[in-house]
DNA sequence: GCCGTTTTCGGCCCGACTGTTTTCAGTCG
């Protein structure tokens, strides 16, 4: 698939352009065509070897060209022109925040400015304070920029942002003068990192809302305040914002507010071309700027013609063609999770008892766990011998008497060997409850050996899942090169089902990768990856990934009933 | 650069806030 070669390619082409000073409309038109392509189902090559690119909405004859020679030949002249024109390092300035690519324009014609260090220098030493559109405090602005992105490369994963902005709303809920108040933002929708949190109140008196806003005790600056938005920095340097709008807007704003921006430029569009003109105030008419409605997101999708499309969905990737047609999902709900698959106890490397670990899963009103420690050959997290696993099972038993409202299911997550074979022998498998196979060793393998290696592992006939499959760790590693496509294909075939693990910098799957797998009607189980008893709490990031991947309650086996699942894997 | 149930030309989402300005450009979401 070249699709994220040429969406790479177009975005790099829209910042160069805007740099150059570019009408905004055709920077937008790459970035859009960008966008579309890479969520395309499709292989681009295969839609530009038939003739069919200008079929894709956003993509007309001169794009067409563009990305037949992307495809044909890897390259673009066009890119290679604007390249030579503009240094590579120009374009990091625009990850700062503050600047846009007007000022990083101005730093580049006027200063020679290339790189974020070179900025740095100049703006430190004052040299930036006399160019046009500059002064003193925008040098400040640009060196606490450059600062922020140097100590959390400008996001944050999902669970830091959800805990802070958790603790934030409990904080506003005690002000008496707002009356509704919401996340909103890619938080809302549960994005696996997030760049700043939003957050929303209706209020009749939004000065003093925002007084109580910038008083809370974790602020340590103050970057904005005026009487319908302000901002502000968070000792652990998270950005947070707060909008304040009426009543009769509230619904409206929280649509606008929750973004993405994407899934909102389509449904102004439609909301245009029937006559209506939308924006975070409300749904008015058009020709007569006649207030129509916008008290309820429900009310607004209702009367474009949609029906309530949920937050982790609105990401323009088919959701209102879903909505138009009634086919959107019945998403998984956060409190359909009836127990934890990934656990680890003692036993291996986790800093819990199976017993204390029952416990906790019992308080959380689940009716099962499964306690999976590592297999042998993973010494460095003490994995289990064959003589370990029997005392394991001894102690399992005994605890399912001692605990009869939980029931402890004795699982594995057991190695993949670099050929394919598993680190235990078939005769030891088979005692287990359940079988997760989870690749922990040699990452680099080239793409088709690690496809070998998984998928000779999931023929297994004890295997039932596959943890974490491609093993990436968000911002930190890449995924090990292997073909999604071809694993998802033999979890279909052999009846295996993949993990969205839980665990915040793995959620992996992903969200995308898992609605991929759910349309090739592959089965789902959700863990945690514990390694002591509050990471069981992570769940609802797995649920939130399962969610924006579009699955359902049936697509997922901790959803189902303890009999179903003991049915299911012979337990 | 794209697009058309008003349009093949002229729109394309737009409002709030900041900082640098003396009335507005740039950035952000």
């Amino acid at each position: 698939m070249k699709n994220q070669v040429v969406a790479e390619i177009f975005n790099t082409i829209a910042d160069l352009l805007d740099v150059k000073g570019e009408v905004f409309f055709k920077t937008r038109a790459y970035r859009m065509a960008a966008q579309t392509i890479v969520t395309l189902d499709e292989d681009i090559e295969k839609i530009a070897n038939q003739g069919r690119l200008q079929t894709i909405p956003g993509v007309g004859a001169a794009l067409a060209e563009k990305i037949k020679e992307i495809v044909t030949t890897g390259k673009l002249k066009y890119l290679e022109r604007l390249k030579k024109e503009i240094p590579a390092g120009v374009l990091d300035l625009l990850s700062i925040q503050g600047l846009g690519p007007r000022k990083v324009a101005a730093l580049y014609k006027n200063r020679g400015i290339t790189s974020i260090a070179a900025l740095k220098q100049a703006a430190s030493s004052g040299q930036l304070r006399d160019l046009e559109g500059f002064g003193e405090i925008t040098e400040r602005n640009i060196l606490r920029g450059i600062q922020l992105l140097e100590k959390t490369s400008g996001r944050v994963l999902l669970h830091v942002a959800y805990e802070d902005g958790m603790r934030y709303l409990t904080y506003l809920k005690k002000c008496k003068h707002i009356t509704h108040l919401s996340i909103a933002g890619s938080l809302r929708r549960m994005k696996e990192t997030i760049g700043d949190v939003d957050i929303l109140a209706s209020s009749t008196q939004p000065v003093k809302v925002m007084e109580v806003f910038v008083s809370y005790p974790e602020v340590t600056s103050v970057l904005a305040k005026g009487t319908t938005k302000s901002s502000v920095l968070l000792n652990d340097n998270l950005q947070v914002d707060l909008r304040v709008v009426e009543e009769k807007s509230y619904g409206a704003a929280l649509q606008y507010f929750t973004g993405s921006k994407e899934h909102n430029v389509t449904l102004r569009g439609i909301a245009i071309r029937k006559g209506y003109k939308l924006n975070e105030y409300g749904l008015f008419e058009k020709k007569t700027d006649k207030y129509v409605t916008g008290k309820t997101e429900g009310d607004i999708y209702k009367k474009i013609g949609f029906s309530y499309i949920e937050p982790e969905l609105r990401e323009n990737r088919g959701e209102f063609e879903a909505a138009e047609k009634k086919r959107l999902p019945t998403l998984v709900g956060y409190d359909d999770i009836r127990g934890d698959f990934h656990v680890h106890s003692l036993w291996s490397d986790g800093s819990d008892s199976v017993e204390t670990l029952a416990q906790a899963a019992q308080q959380k009103g689940y009716s099962f766990i499964g306690i999976t420690d590592h297999s042998q050959s993973l010494r460095i997290a003490n994995g289990l011998t064959e003589e370990d696993i029997q005392k394991k099972l001894k102690e399992i038993e005994r605890l399912n008497k001692k605990l009869p409202d939980i029931r402890i299911l004795c699982g594995t997550e057991c190695d993949i060997k670099t050929d394919g074979t598993l680190d235990y022998p078939n005769k030891v498998l088979k005692q287990f409850d359940f079988v997760y196979i989870a690749v922990h060793t040699s990452f680099k393998m080239e793409r088709e050996a690690m496809t070998k290696r998984i998928i000779r592992g999931m023929t297994n006939e004890y295997v039932d899942f596959v943890a974490h499959p491609t093993g990436r760790l968000i911002s930190k590693r890449d995924p090990y090169d292997v073909d999604l496509q071809q694993l998802i294909d033999a979890a279909q075939e052999h009846n295996v089902r993949l993990e969205i693990n839980a665990f915040p910098d793995r959620l992996d799957l992903d969200d995308t990768a898992a609605k991929l797998a759910k349309d090739h009607g592959v089965g789902f189980v959700l863990g945690t990856d514990s390694h002591n008893s509050n990471h069981m709490e992570f769940m609802r990031y797995g649920v939130a990934t399962a969610r924006r991947g579009w699955l359902e309650k049936k697509d997922i086996l901790n959803t189902y009933s303890l009999s179903q699942i003991e049915k299911i894997l012979g337990a």
